[in-house]
RNA sequence: CGGGGCGUAGCUCAGCCUGGUAGAGCACACGGUUCGGGACCGUGUGGUCGGAGGUUCAAAUCCUCUCGCCCCGACCA
């Protein structure tokens, strides 16, 4: 392809709201381009990058077995309402209406399309399993868009389900995609890690997130050199440490103290000279059924994810200022576990396992000590509910975690029944009976990992393409295409190198040489390939590679051959 | 949705406080000199100052409303 010809137009300036590297990088090698918020053009470079990308999960997603079909983006609401989620799903469910004023809404994924797909023509476990993926544009109305491609609202996703007759063969499936999903991460060249995730709204039991490992990544992964890993939405921990000997003797009983002003955990361990892990925490929240009330270790923060989980709710905040009195009877920041009534209590096992703690007094400026946890209060429920921390024991083997930044660019799950039950998604077992179908789902961002690879892999100059992903894999650059044995020399390789089937990007254009070099260090294709005055009165070219840009001079003649040696190499 | 900020040329921004003929750099067009790491000189094109209303002799500038965008927070397969 001819520069000339294209569709290209680098910029010199990085676009006032591009944030993070990806976005900045995609934006000025002209392959993306915004439209709205969180709503982006993919230019003719970008495009290619794309459609490498979803080439690569084409080919890996079809060799274990899954089969490619298309499903529509707008979906009516009755399939939504029969699940049950379009009640669930909340604003981000973009919902539109045709002209009979028909319900519709835009997919953000496609669970109810797929399985009324298939409980339409599947009854029997003679015909499961069924696997079955796509490629199709997804729209959520984030809250918040943000990051280019990393978090839009309509981004390209590949999504696959899988429907089953038993869990050992969910579980092979499961294998299966979970292998299919390194290949295609190993192929696409990046470093990734594959951890235990949450479900979140989508449900299910069994489920594990591939992170992109990057700093700017959105979510946090505790990990383990033992190859434990999880988000820390998910993450557990050994036992910690118990907290340090209370200074002085406890108080046998639970005693009032003074502590005017000091609301956060930090002020009143410093007011009493305590450890903030003599403190009991306790936040109040409310759901969409009910207040409850979360005690953490003083040192520890609550999960709200976890908080979520364990009190069964689909929904959670904190409680306002005003709740807050009403539930607990005193101020706000002064809140604790002794005397509550008519609210569930959530407490996390380190609090349980406390000897002897402080915590709110339930009346303003006043806080306990000598707390005995089961003695002065009792838990409802006894809960993982504390953010994992860097330095907390594995849960596996007890050395410390490390906690690292993550791009999530896949999410595997195993669904269970959900949807098949909600949407009587049956098959008739060998006796006969009627069965709800194990469901699967596995979700692959396309774009976002098109970005991932470019937060991955970058200098200060450009992008630094992986080769697997790169819009074109050469680039060929005529740096005085005014002077006839230039341009000629130039145009030969052109010829000999599309002939031999390299992907060959032509710098034809009339502009000075530090203009071309910096537009090819910005948009970063793998090798590069120079043929100048100078070089071409030797009989020479110029080659090097993106990533090291050391210079390889070659005679003219054996520039193609060189050029797909260093491809080979990469 | 709460808090903060920004909308002026294709891009990055100044001008606004203190109202008085719309600016710079880059980009683009033409001419010339240049040509292995974002050249230089000259000439030129390009703007309903996001939109609507108001105040005023006069509004990019002050006021009101509105739309869009960004940041922090809450939220999130």
């Amino acid at each position: 392809m001819r520069w000339t010809r294209y569709f290209l137009f680098t910029l010199r300036d990085n676009p006032s709201d591009a944030e993070v590297i990806s976005h900045q990088l995609l934006a000025r090698a002209g392959m993306i381009d915004k439209l709205a918020a969180g709503i982006y053009t993919y230019l003719p470079l970008g495009w290619r990058s794309v459609e490498k990308t979803a080439r690569i999960v084409r080919e890996e997603m079809g060799a274990a077995g899954s089969v490619e079909l298309m499903m529509p983006c707008v979906q009516p609401a009755e399939l939504w309402q029969e699940s049950g989620r379009w009640q669930q799903y909340g604003k981000e469910l973009l919902r539109i209406k045709d002209r009979h004023d028909r319900e519709f809404c835009f997919g953000p994924t496609h669970e109810e399309v797929i399985t009324d797909a298939v409980r339409r023509r599947i009854t029997s476990y003679r015909q499961l399993p069924a696997n079955l993926f796509q490629i199709q544009t997804k729209f959520r109305d984030e809250i918040r868009p943000r990051f280019g491609l990393m978090r839009g609202r309509e981004f390209i996703m590949k999504d696959a389900y899988s429907f089953h007759a038993s869990a050992e063969s969910l579980d092979a499936t499961y294998r299966a995609m979970e292998a299919a999903y390194r290949r295609i991460f190993d192929r696409c060249r990046l470093s990734y890690t594959a951890v235990e995730a949450d479900t979140g709204n989508i449900g299910g039991s069994e489920s594990h997130e591939f992170m992109v490992l990057a700093s700017t990544g959105e979510d946090a992964v505790a990990a383990c050199e033992c190859g434990y890993g999880a988000n820390v939405e998910k993450a557990t921990t050994g036992a910690l440490a118990p907290p340090p000997p209370w200074p002085g003797t406890p108080p046998a009983k639970p005693e009032e103290v003074h502590t005017p002003g000091a609301t956060s955990v930090a002020d009143v361990a410093a007011f009493l000279r305590l450890d903030p892990a003599h403190f009991i925490k306790t936040m109040i929240v409310e759901s969409d059924a009910e207040f409850a009330v979360a005690l953490v270790r003083g040192d520890d923060e609550v999960n709200e994810v976890k908080l979520k989980n364990a009190l069964g709710a689909a929904h959670l905040q904190l409680a306002s200022e005003a709740k807050v009195e009403q539930v607990s009877g005193g101020a706000m920041g002064f809140s604790g576990p002794v005397g509550l009534k008519g609210v569930r209590v959530v407490a996390d096992p380190e609090v349980m396992r406390m000897a002897v703690a402080a915590t709110g007094a339930n009346r303003a400026d006043y806080h306990l000590v000598g707390v005995a946890p089961g003695r002065d209060f009792t838990a409802d429920l006894v809960a993982d509910i504390r953010v994992a921390r860097a330095g907390d024991p594995c849960p596996r083997c007890g050395k410390p975690l490390v906690v690292k930044r993550g791009i999530e660019v896949g999410h595997i799950f195993k669904l269970g029944t959900k949807y098949s039950k909600a949407m009587a998604c049956n098959y008739l077992d060998e006796n006969g009976g009627m069965q709800p179908m194990i469901m699967g789902c596995y979700g692959l961002g396309v774009g976002r990992t098109v970005a991932a690879a470019v937060e991955q892999n970058h200098d200060d100059a450009g992008i630094v393409w992986p080769r697997p992903l790169a819009p074109f894999e050469v680039e060929l650059i005529a740096l005085n295409p005014d002077v006839p044995a230039v341009r000629d020399a130039a145009e030969k390789l052109y010829a000999e190198l599309s002939e031999a089937g390299v992907e060959v990007f032509y710098d034809d254009r009339d502009e000075r040489p530090g203009v071309k070099f910096n537009d090819a260090d910005l948009i970063g294709f793998p090798v590069r390939v120079v043929v100048g005055k100078k070089g071409v009165e030797q009989g020479q070219a110029e080659l090097s590679l993106r990533r090291d840009r050391v210079k390889i001079p070659t005679p003219l003649g054996d520039a193609v051959a060189k050029a797909r040696e260093l491809l080979a190499g990469l």
